[in-house]
DNA sequence: CTGTTAGCGCGTTCAT
DNA sequence: ATGAACGCGCTAACAG
């Protein structure tokens, strides 16, 4: 049997105490207009009860909803970014959690969908802010928030209309790290199998990628864009190692990709790293165990989304919030570049 | 700049149709009390207006909050499962948000940090109903909600003190499958390199293997428990074949454990199947892009997520509701075991 | 300064 | 079909 004995009210403790349910209120809140001796009754009192503000009263008087909104498009939801999304999650909420904000989460299939909840939330109040993920070109979410007026932030920007600040992730140096390490280990022929172009980051990728080629006066640079998914990594992967010449790199934009690149790498016969190199954007388990292991670029996944929180709450606070910066992702050498005995696992 | 012009209130309605605020909250919930006239009125009015009811107003009232709790302790956070888990999340999310439900998320450190989220839950009126995941034994969970009064629901049971109802998934016939594949195939030794047996599933899981050694007759039957990460399958598999008589087949409970695995099998110089055959509980991308490809038992943790919501709803509305099992997974047969030529990825 | 009263916020519900 | 009270906490205005 669930004890349904009413919650104890302010009234409650207002009563217990013989004060008004304003110099309760005031008392909890420690606003002025009460004296300290009563306030510790109060407090006092209102720990004997148990008491605990109402949520939905709090927020209909005007405080906020103490809920932040993160809607997922399905597309973000294909089996390679699984992985990092529910890392970005998890990392948000070790902050939220601390600061008593709870996350809402939604799924819809398209980003007409996703911007229709957010008309129902801001109708009705249910999330004092959102979050954006996976920005991709011409993205209508960041002019859809602020006109709104959802407070919001992007988690993986910036924003080329720069009306919604946003964390980000340096992918230009990122990429650089890796084609650096690739010039260092003697390659001079590369291709990048990228995720689709659309996305945002995916275009700041392959623009990277020809950038640092010209830098590192890396003659031999091409992108293959493909859906992330496991067959699109097979069949790029072929593609560009019938390329004449032959590219002796490739860098996948993930783990899934990676993992079928390295399967359709061993169909042509061809060793990992003698006669191709492999890099993979995001380091996964499954990049330390595979044989060779594949060198990584590690992002802080879950230390990212603490950063988006931060600042999502930030501009909850009101304050102004500039863009923000992750610091580089590391590069992490294994033998599918170096060519030396995998490194151990942890 | 955000538009704050007020948001249309019911006020607003009554007053643009002339009628008062209850004939029109008794029109826009379908209540008898109204004229169908003026009901069509004020339907009109409403969308001209572009009104929704504010959710903390309804909540108050009585209504619920439409909200469902998740808590993730960070134990259910190790790598294997991460996958399983934000499968379950979204498959829960088609279902609720059809339903004009959102899911409340929180993350947490301990058994006992998720018992008091409940309570703040439940204090604060925050969410209509918890699900409950991860149960381990003499798990304290299902006690202390059902004496919170907090509806929940078990994902992943069925709750062995029978207080909460659960939506399950036949881990016994699952691992029945796997028994007579590898029967089948014509192994007598196996080993099962299982996650820490204080998770119930996997409690069940180990007896279920047991139960099936001997339904089977076979004899040489083992399991070593592991704490999930690859460290652990690296030495589980090692002193798993260092056996006499080695087993000639190993069955990983999730996909961190496996590739660990595989990797050490390789280090010995064994041949997979030849050597040993390999059995993942999930099936990931990486099963079928690894060489040999690995035989994995496909389970749909996203309709298994939306089974889970659904009779959620159920006994948020009031309904009884009975301990459900899931279909069972289906075992996917790959050269891993059977030794054929890898099946193609899709 | 300490504390009270009244009224708000928004929608629901009960007598009338 | 209506006015009024209610749910719960916050806060402006007011009194001691």
């Amino acid at each position: 049997m669930g004890n349904d004995a009413r919650r104890p009210t302010l009234r409650d403790i207002a009563d217990r105490v013989g004060v008004s349910e304003a110099a309760a209120s005031f008392a909890l809140n420690g606003k002025p207009g009460v004296s300290e001796a009563t306030r510790q009754r109060v407090l006092q009192a209102a720990s004997e009860l148990n008491w605990a503000p109402h949520h939905a009263a709090r927020a209909l008087t005007g405080a906020g909803t103490a809920t932040v909104g993160l809607v997922i498009a399905r597309s973000a939801q294909d089996v390679g970014s699984e992985l990092f999304f529910h890392r970005l999650m998890t990392g948000m909420q070790a902050v939220l959690s601390r600061r008593r904000y709870a996350l809402l989460l939604q799924v819809v299939d398209s980003v007409d969908e996703e911007i229709d909840v957010y008309h129902m939330w801001k109708r009705e109040h249910r999330v004092d802010g959102v979050v954006l993920v996976d920005l991709r070109r011409d993205d209508p979410r960041p002019e859809a928030v602020a006109e709104l007026g959802l407070p919001a932030l992007i988690a993986g920007g910036p924003d080329p209309a720069g009306v919604v600040p946003s964390v980000s992730i340096d992918d230009a140096a990122a990429m650089a790290s890796i084609m650096r390490h690739l010039k260092e280990t003697g390659h001079e022929r590369i291709a990048y199998l990228s995720g689709p172009i659309a996305l945002l980051h995916v275009h700041r990728r392959v623009e990277s990628f020809l950038r640092a080629s010209a830098d590192l006066g890396i003659a031999d640079c091409r992108s293959h864009a493909t859906d992330f998914s496991a067959g699109a990594g097979d069949t790029a992967t072929t593609s560009a190692l019938l390329g004449d010449p032959r590219p002796t790199a490739l860098i996948y934009d993930n783990e899934v990709l990676a993992v079928a690149g390295v399967g359709a790498i061993r169909r042509m016969s061809l060793r990992i790293p003698e006669d191709v190199a492999v890099v993979v954007w995001e380091d996964t388990p499954v990049c330390t165990v595979l044989q060779p292991a594949l060198t990584a670029l590690r992002r802080d996944a879950a230390g990212f989304g603490a950063d988006v929180a931060e600042r999502l709450l930030q501009v909850l606070a009101g304050e102004k919030v500039a863009d923000f910066e992750e610091r580089v992702p590391t590069l992490v050498p294994r033998a599918s570049t170096v060519g030396e005995p995998p490194v151990c696992a942890d």
